[in-house]
DNA sequence: TCAATGGGTAACGAAGTTGTAAAGGTGAAG
DNA sequence: CTTCACCTTTACAACTTCGTTACCCATTGA
């Protein structure tokens, strides 16, 4: 059974190009021409690995990696004109799993899709959903939306990623080093404060009672954890 | 807990600026100088990620990296002073996760660290143990949270930690010492005192009957234990 | 240029946790 | 049986942790 890959490319002719190339290994290819288009495909079909360019209009390469990363864990790799080692690094600490400076040969390119797809075969992601629900609460990952009801909740950009991290391990402690590091970046380590500020900012605007949380539960000395709803 | 890195390069001069770049983002590192060694070290302790050069007597990196492919997914990193196509592709078509070529710069490094890392963690996580238990009493790790019997027993940090030690060791003596070292750090080593009241305090949370632990049995002048539990 | 917004810092109070001290019990060794 | 170190328990004071509000600076966009 044939891997699916998706090439997101705004240059028809790079398209064509590479989609030539993973022809010839036997993949299946499907494309798109800028980063919305690029998550609407991906969450209406299964795909096993995503070749993103990083220069697109509306959504670029990096803001793209990352929207994906918020409900998939396939496997990306990042395509790019320029050799720039910040952006390498970037798009890397965005979730991208590697790497490759336009021009490449396609010795090269086949060579990088093998890697990564055999290390990811392991995992089987195809856990990809576009919605993820808690209690009265949504998340629309593909817009970056919040409900509350049926009422839109307008979070920042902070309070949305702080969000993601819950929905993306309910049930599981999350410490406040765990969240500092992932959402803040590494050298916010140690600065408790304002994830304590950031926590109530979120649950002012996500919770009912302010005094019972329902979505965000503080764990003292160990750190904060989303409850897995109950099923009935 | 900090990952354990093993690097492998001939060069001394290498070996010593990749350990220092990788000790400052608080890796554990481990070294090699050369094949042979490495597979050595390899198999006496866990190793998270290896940095693999290619060029080294006895055996080199490609070889090296086929060994230890044969017993192990560990992710690795191949470093290269050539820039060569074919070498890159060979690397990668004999396992490897990544490659980079000499000389690099330490934020790039630092980056394809954590890239292979983060895709390697989402594999290893899924297979972790989630529960724990011993008679009526059932730790939930993720969640941080203690059963006895269906009542939840609501444990402070310090309390927490103290089991888990238990759980970890069940069937084991644990002296004051170690406990004290593993749960306060190695500056408390001494304090009896501060032990003896958190043991009290977990055991009126656990034990149905304080004069009988089943729980957390004293060894009077030795320390406590887990004791096994009886199967019938 | 000014208002709006986001996001960081500071300050304070409430709740809960932790270390210490003190007053017994228990058990091992002689 | 006595003694001493080892341990248990309780009570309390000091300290942490965390929630909250207020404030300020930087950025953005009208």
């Amino acid at each position: 059974m044939s891997k699916r890959v998706l090439i997101v490319d705004d240059e028809p002719r790079y398209l064509r190009l590479l989609e030539a190339n993973l022809r010839t290994d036997s993949y299946d290819v499907v494309t798109a021409q800028d980063g919305l288009q690029a998550i609407e495909v991906f969450s209406s079909q299964p795909i096993d690995l995503v070749l993103l360019d990083i220069m697109m209009p509306k959504l670029n390469g990096f803001e793209t990696c990352q929207r994906i990363r918020e409900f998939s864990n396939v496997p990306i790799i990042m395509l790019t004109a320029k050799g720039e080692e910040q952006d390498r690094v970037r798009g890397l600490d965005l979730g991208a799993d590697d790497y490759l400076v336009k021009p490449f040969s396609a010795t090269e390119l086949l060579a990088r899709v093998r890697a990564v797809l055999r290390r990811a075969q392991v995992v089987t992601d195809s856990g990809q959903a576009r919605y993820f629900t808690h209690d009265n609460m949504r998340i629309d990952f593909a817009r970056a939306e919040v409900w509350r009801g049926d009422q839109a909740v307008s979070l920042s950009a902070t309070e949305y990623r702080l969000l993601l991290q819950f929905a993306h391990n309910v049930g599981k402690i999350l410490t406040a080093e765990d969240l500092l590091t992932s959402v803040w970046g590494p050298e916010y380590r140690e600065d408790k404060e304002i994830l304590w500020v950031s926590i109530a900012r979120l649950r002012q605007k996500l919770e009912d009672e302010a005094h019972t949380p329902k979505h965000i539960v503080t764990r003292s000395g160990l750190g904060y954890l989303m409850p897995p709803v109950e099923e009935e």
